[in-house]
DNA sequence: GAAAATTTGTTCGTATGTATC
DNA sequence: CGATACATACGAACAAATTTT
């Protein structure tokens, strides 16, 4: 009984075949980290890849499903439709991390320490462009300062645009990840007298990546001065 | 007939309804956010699912893969299994993030500068614990720098704990995603005077981190020192 | 602009492997 | 070990959408 047990459970046994839909999954990606899928490759329709991996249409879709979440692939519908790789879209797969963000249970604290991580860096690599496209999300931002919605969207606009000055996809998508993560959709309390402060820090700021450096320690102080106020935390964590 | 036509072509159509296991993919996912659904909690099975939403199974599933897909959710199978709100994984998150670089082309120059930013945090946050973990990998990689690729490997790991010390989940899973594009299965160019000079370097990095700061400082000048040669680049650029 | 062709979206039915009880 | 519950997988078919003709 023991000895048939033993054998029942054949230690050497690899883990069973993965589905189907896996190996397909694990395939197309491979072939797309190796380079010879690249974006706007055809792979073919739901039919022509179901023949030519030898599996019904329906473990295909399964498929395509995981790679289409994924971001790796994009299908269209109807004549000359089928499925391609996918052109990158960060800001499809920034939803996607804000759900891991979210079940990791990722938080403000964590969310504006990466956010001083990634717009301290803009200060090493900003242009002349990226200055004017601050200071002008900035006067925009002090223009609406008495409409708590509009002024909190033009904070939003002011810290995308300090990530874009530091011309890194990654840390820009990893930006936008976080900010959905937390940026409530709504925000009421920034008030006049919040948001005077929040533009004197965000000016302060702007002033040390117009310098070139030291931006890492305005976002410290940013970040110093949200935590002293826990009410006012949310108002002010994301200006 | 023409006035349906014309409202079929109306511009002010708002994106048609999305496809069922799109509506399934979003209620799940909107679930999730506002709290109702939290890791662990069971959503049921492929039946009770379709049958709850009203759909056909397939439909579910189709949905269900594309949740699985962002790991959002887990399946079971067997009895007593199903599907169940996934515990977060970052790593598995990183491998997505990882093929969204890939289609970017989010190269060298990229990875290296989105390194830097992630690990000069960690100079801000370590602890104790952190610099002897972190003292503990640069020793190990030095015992093995007459191995190429035990080094490659231990240069990783020290990167992976200077990452861990920034106590930033956000920041280590982008550079666990980073690291996955751009890291050579084999490194055979880490010869032993190219070990050295990255050990110098490391070193450098790890003084600073433990002075609390100037941590950028020593990745930029990492990042300078790489860029000097561009054979080398591969072998140094992570190490 | 309308018809035709192509492809995905969706459903039902059925069979099989697998994990739990 | 058997029974049960469940995911995985296959086949056929129709509906809906989109491009091409």
């Amino acid at each position: 009984m023991l000895a048939a047990t033993f054998i029942s459970k054949a230690p050497l046994r690899l883990t069973r075949a993965a589905a189907l839909s896996s190996q397909i999954v694990t395939e197309i990606r491979n072939r797309v980290f190796d380079g010879s899928l690249v974006p706007g490759s055809f792979l073919g329709s739901e039919n022509e890849l179901a023949k030519s991996f030898g599996v019904s249409r329906i473990t295909v879709r399964d498929a395509l499903r995981s790679l289409s979440a994924m971001g790796l692939v994009k299908i269209r519908q109807g004549a000359g439709g089928g499925a391609r790789i996918a052109e990158s879209d960060l800001d499809y797969f920034a939803d996607a991390l804000a759900v891991q963000f979210q079940l990791a249970g990722v938080g403000v604290d964590e969310t504006l320490r990466a956010q001083s991580a990634i717009e301290g860096t803009a200060a090493e690599h900003r242009n002349h462009e990226d200055l004017e496209r601050l200071s002008g999300a900035l006067d925009h931002a002090r223009s609406v300062a008495h409409d708590p919605a509009a002024f909190t969207e033009a904070s939003l606009g002011f810290h995308l645009a300090v990530a874009e000055a530091s011309r890194n996809r990654a840390l820009i998508a990893l930006l936008r990840a976080l900010r959905f993560v937390v940026w409530p959709s709504e925000n009421k309390r920034a008030t006049p007298d919040v948001a005077a402060r929040v533009d004197k820090t965000h000016r302060e700021i702007f002033a040390r990546i117009e310098a070139g450096a030291g931006a890492r320690d305005a976002m410290t102080k940013h970040l110093g001065g949200i935590r002293l106020s826990k009410q006012k935390q949310h108002a002010e964590a994301f200006c």
